[in-house]
DNA sequence: TATTATTGTGAAATCGGTTTCACGCCTACG
DNA sequence: CGTAGGCGTGAAACCGATTTCACAATAATA
């Protein structure tokens, strides 16, 4: 009752009348085969509906033709719809060059967990981490020689391979922006400090003042983690202590809903009063009213450059970290 | 210069005197393994930090661990947090039980197709779908005896296996509570009426009418297509055929911030003159203002239920498709 | 007590490819 | 003209597990 058995290099070989070696020849592109056998091997291949077992050529040659994206669980992606978008474009980039994406989400801290074993086990073929704060775990793997790229936030002094989005010049773009419409006194909502991210977008708004001969005051930067609550206290803290700001950058534009919140539950209105600037052009800034101004980055190419990196280091490239452009996206709210 | 080779059957059967079969069989939970050698077997596989090979496993025994998530091109997974969320659900679940979840992100109508052919090749174990709109591969896949999941909607007459939130119950739920309120004229904007799950919403509308004795007015049901700007849109209808309104269920939360944009700015306000409840407890109704009531669906349970009902089937269980609860969460909107 | 099951075990075949090696033939160089 | 170097090819080893099969030792049955 069970149906006809997969084919194998055993039938194709036979069909073509070559030997086995010459089947794997031929479909590995190894180009001293003689064009007739050539041709007869592929149709072989053809008539019987070849398909190659994975399992098989992994065994034999090592590759596994499996590529793992790490998602630390520490990070909300609930809720996140970035890292959706750069793992769909991650995917399409692998699959297009016979690559499989294993997503895996999970704790990466500890250095000699699960997933360290698993990569360590040659299981994949690569690895792709997202925004990590720690980096342990990634500098041991590397050292045994698993490819890797670092998507979002890189290591401040690694030689390890990332993709990153240009986030101190999305924040100079931002900050030097709201002084452009005649803001005198513009604060920044950071992000999470800890990360790389939060940190150069940071470096971008003191870069602003650092060229007019300025320097803020402690008191216009606010640290957040990211989240709409944080947005919001920090903002209240901010019109607190400096009822005059009349500008804001905030890290993501969640933070920057909450300050606005926070901005209009202060009787002051945005942008006139306030003007704000988030980060991300997430759907929320358009849907948010005013809308949010925000600055733009292209997630899914994100993604594709990271893939893009794997698939050079396979081929045994030289390879070099890449950061990706922003742009500043104007709407109502600066 | 390189390093040690990993340890294979062959160095534990050595170190633990006893055959290659033995050390398979302890390793794959054979109970009529005498226990000194089970013993011995272990203490070696510590000692030399051993680790199954995958492939030679998936070619010695034709299962690959893995299993595959497919999502469809078409669906906007950008901007949309909603699968990202189920995708991490169903990573978690799939790891805690020694399984990898292969995420391919690609366009599922061509029956014959790469992910036809890379599912129907046994390279995966199981695949797991998202939201489709056809299913003729997923049957062919399913009767190629590939065990299947189906996530999101599921198809009315198939015999597959599924796992869906109430969209019924979340419909019916959102209206009664809207006619709870004291509203006299209730409306809906359908999402994409194509999908099951856009139906179903809509059967539950419909049946709180139903259950009055009342039928409603053609003009009071509007079909949108889950975007913010189809939700405004359908709105302004709306408000143009029936001025007198008086709530609006708007099957997903984009739509029901579009419809308040647009209540709001023909001079009504929301909820007093017009109430809304969506659909999907995103991050948005949080945000908005006023706060968007909803229908609460827990997205990470759907994925790790998804993933529970591949596993299951994996070892052979009796398994029934589920419909997850949905729960109303009541803010400012309504 | 003789015979049949049952249990534990290892040798060897197997899964389906890849890769090394040796061989025969042909061209190029000194 | 003789030898070195290349090219195309097939036989066979190999990748690292699982599984069948045969066999010995023990337990259960008649």
């Amino acid at each position: 009752m069970t149906a006809k058995p997969r084919p194998t290099y055993s039938a194709i070989a036979k069909s073509a009348g070559v030997s086995e070696a010459t089947v794997s020849r031929v479909l590995n592109g190894d180009s001293r085969v003689n064009p007739e056998r050539t041709a007869a091997v592929l149709k072989a291949v053809d008539q019987l509906g070849y398909r190659k077992n994975r399992a098989a050529t992994a065994l034999a040659s090592g590759r596994t033709g499996l590529i793992a994206v790490v998602i630390d669980d520490d990070l909300s992606i609930f809720d996140d719809p970035f890292w959706g978008t750069v793992t769909s474009g991650i995917s399409r980039v692998l699959m297009a060059n016979h690559l499989q994406t294993v997503l895996m989400v999970t704790a990466v801290n500890n250095v000699d967990g699960p997933v360290a074993h698993y990569l360590e086990s040659r299981e994949v073929d690569g690895a792709i981490f997202f925004q990590l704060h720690k980096d342990a775990m990634v500098r041991k793997l590397a050292k045994a020689g698993l490819p890797i790229v670092i998507t979002g936030s890189p290591h401040t002094d690694a030689d390890l391979i990332f993709v990153d989005t240009d986030n101190f010049g999305g924040g100079y773009a931002a900050t030097k922006q709201l002084l452009n419409r005649g803001c005198k006194k513009v604060a920044i909502i950071t992000g999470d400090i800890e990360t790389t991210a939060g940190h150069q977008r940071l470096d971008g708004y003191n870069q602003v003042y650092r060229e007019l001969g300025r320097v803020p005051a402690k008191s216009l930067i606010r640290h957040g983690d990211y989240s709409y609550e944080s947005g919001q206290v920090q903002m209240r803290h901010l019109l607190e202590e400096n009822p005059d700001v009349d500008g804001v950058f905030a890290c993501n534009d969640l933070m920057a809903l909450g300050a606005i919140a926070a901005i209009e539950e202060s009787g002051r209105t945005v942008p006139d009063d306030v003007a704000v600037i988030g980060f991300d052009d997430s759907i929320m800034s358009r849907t948010s009213r005013p809308q949010l101004s925000t600055v733009r980055q292209d997630i899914a190419a994100l993604g594709e450059a990271a893939a893009q990196l794997m698939i050079a280091q396979l081929n045994g490239d030289q390879v070099e970290s890449r950061i990706m452009p922003v742009e500043l996206v104007l709407r109502e709210s600066a």
